[in-house]
DNA sequence: TATTGTTATACTCTATAACTATA
DNA sequence: TATAGTTATAGAGTATAACAATA
């Protein structure tokens, strides 16, 4: 038989990450498995969809999303910090999403290190596609959530993304 | 120069996965991507800081902080059930630790296809002294948040896990 | 027939670090 | 000196799928 992939792992049972957690922890411990676990759960969904629906990764996908609302394109720097991850990391997608005629590297006059990532015609079509299609998955996931858990939840993270990142850069 | 680890580049600056959101997105789209960026901050310094003070990964200190709270040790379809992630991976990664005199495959009665894994002595002084680190570093993380704030969100996660799951497996 | 776990394969993404070329 | 991007290297993690042993 065959072995169960991540996404039908995440379906149809109930233990998680955060199972590892006991009563007498701290609650920030367990916020944190909970908040690993829902992401967990819908990035794995997500992968999947995209490499079953467009062939596609959640790194490639991402990318050409940055892009997308960046009509007039963006360097790879800009790139890696959106995306958390190291510059060469990016060079590696780029050249991938390149090959296959998603985005072009456009020289810019003023600064010859550098050259703007856009999309192109074929790129900017697949992405738009693309994007339309998660944004449905997304909204089905969350679809059972009133609006106002929504916001609720929304302005809550941003809470704890601030205060995150502020510790992450006092002690940098 | 040396190119800016993931760590640094959650740190110094504002831009992230979510800034790809405009207004005109939904609600949903934007919580996710705002969850995303919450848990790669949090996940890329986790995964430096593991490498540099322990020199080990996440999905190994996922696996032993796993066993830590199972005393009589877990079949390797509960750990990939618990970490979502197919049993191949389970496999690979019980061969490293076990290599590493950390856990050990115990043979059982009742059932000769499966093992338990545990816990060595050495394996669970190791996992003890990490997720004390662990904990240490996500409380400080988390830390200028408020108790409510915290308990609020974990509830409103909780919902929300409840509803994705749902949903992911309706569908399936 | 179904389940547990292993193996083999191939690939994506990743960090690190040294490097070039500009600025 | 600092920045933008590339390259080289090496490694981790992953999915897929076929497989053996057992239930």
């Amino acid at each position: 038989m065959i072995a169960m992939s991540p996404a039908m792992i995440s379906k149809n049972i109930t233990p998680d990450l955060e199972t590892r957690a006991v009563p007498e922890d701290h609650l920030s411990l367990r916020l944190w498995l909970r908040i690993l676990t829902c992401t967990n759960l819908v990035e794995n969904e997500i992968r999947s969809r995209l490499r079953t629906d467009f062939s596609t990764t959640l790194p490639r996908f991402d990318l050409m999303a940055q892009l997308l609302h960046s009509p007039n394109g963006m360097k790879m720097s800009d790139l890696s910090r959106h995306m958390m991850v190291t510059n060469g990391n990016i060079t590696g997608i780029t050249d991938q999403l390149e090959k296959e005629g998603m985005v072009e590297r456009v020289k810019v006059a003023n600064d010859r290190r550098s050259s703007l990532i856009c999309l192109t015609m074929k790129g900017k079509r697949h992405v738009k596609k693309m994007a339309a299609q998660h944004e449905t998955w997304i909204q089905t996931f969350f679809g059972d959530l009133s609006e106002k858990s929504r916001k609720d939840l929304f302005h809550a993270l941003g809470e704890l993304k601030l205060v995150t990142r502020t510790q992450l850069s006092d002690k940098a």
